[in-house]
DNA sequence: CTTTGCACCTGTTGGC
DNA sequence: TGCCAACAGGTGCAAA
């Protein structure tokens, strides 16, 4: 469920609600997550106050004096602020309970998601160590992707959703994205001029800031903080709509798979 | 090194 | 109605 903007929409939400306020239990039902929740992970945090709610990818980290909690929301994970004794719905995995009668609740079906510990600088840790710039920060541009590029046979959609390549483009942006610079998500990354890896950086990070405005994008799991759904949805070109007309031309879309996701694109917009 | 396929999980949808 | 296959917003790993 959660690329980019989605994990910046929950970010932005429960940041007035956690920061500054202090864990007083750590509730965790169901420990199997991608990584399993340490069973430390409530005597570590208890009596800890956060410090702050970051992003780095599709990761949230939340900092407390003496660590970070690297949380990772996978495909249909969501966080919610509840109210203390709210009752749990099945999936509700671990809540954080604050001295605010509030608790961070997550919540994730399929359990691809993980809330890792660590007492090191968490851009350090494994998980994060490898990853790509950030698409909105200085350091990604089209001159980043074409050198990224080169000698690359990789579709150019699973190039932009590689992590090492470039963070929190997933399977619905990276079409998106490629409909707006049009290019054909299926041609070989390494054969794209410089100036189409500059007009797809462009799309990139206009797709992506202009769905974090929006709150994200809503299919059918994705909350925020308060349970609302994101509103990106109707922005959406390509992503899902095979043999629906296209927004600028009319063709109809077409879809076909390309690093085991389905891709999106006009036909006649996209060369 | 790159590329490909699969594994991890549960829930929903669509065809027969 | 029921069953079953296909598919879903992500990532890591093994094998070639």
């Amino acid at each position: 469920m959660p690329e980019l903007p989605e994990v910046e929409t929950t970010r932005r939400g429960i940041e007035p609600h956690v920061l500054g306020k202090m864990i007083v239990d750590v509730v965790v039902r169901n420990p199997r997550l991608r990584v399993p929740v340490s069973k430390t992970l409530a005597r570590t945090l208890r009596g800890q106050s956060i410090r702050t709610v970051s992003r780095r990818g599709k990761y949230l980290l939340l900092r407390f004096p003496t660590g970070t909690l690297i949380l990772h929301l996978g495909m249909s994970g969501s966080l919610r602020i509840v109210h203390r004794g709210t009752p749990p719905r099945p999936h509700d995995h671990l809540d954080l309970v604050f001295d605010t009668d509030k608790a961070l609740r997550l919540h994730d079906p399929r359990r691809f998601g993980l809330a890792v510990w660590t007492c090191d600088d968490p851009f350090v840790h494994p998980l994060l160590a490898g990853l790509g710039p950030e698409p909105l920060g200085d350091a990604f541009d089209g001159t980043w992707l074409y050198g990224r590029s080169r000698g690359r046979r990789i579709s150019i959609k699973q190039f932009i959703m590689d992590g090492h390549v470039v963070v929190g483009v997933g399977n619905i942006y990276a079409s998106e994205s490629l409909f707006r610079a049009g290019i054909r998500p299926l041609r070989a990354a390494g054969r794209l001029t410089r100036a189409e890896c500059a007009r797809l950086a462009a799309a990139i990070r206009d797709v992506l800031a202009a769905a974090i405005a929006q709150g994200g994008t809503t299919l059918r799991d994705f909350v925020r903080e308060d349970g609302a759904p994101g509103y990106f949805s109707p922005h959406l070109d390509v992503y899902g709509r095979d043999d629906q007309p296209c927004h600028r031309c009319g063709t109809a879309i077409r879809r076909a798979i390309t690093g085991g996701r389905t891709a999106w694109w006009c036909p006649r917009c996209q060369r």
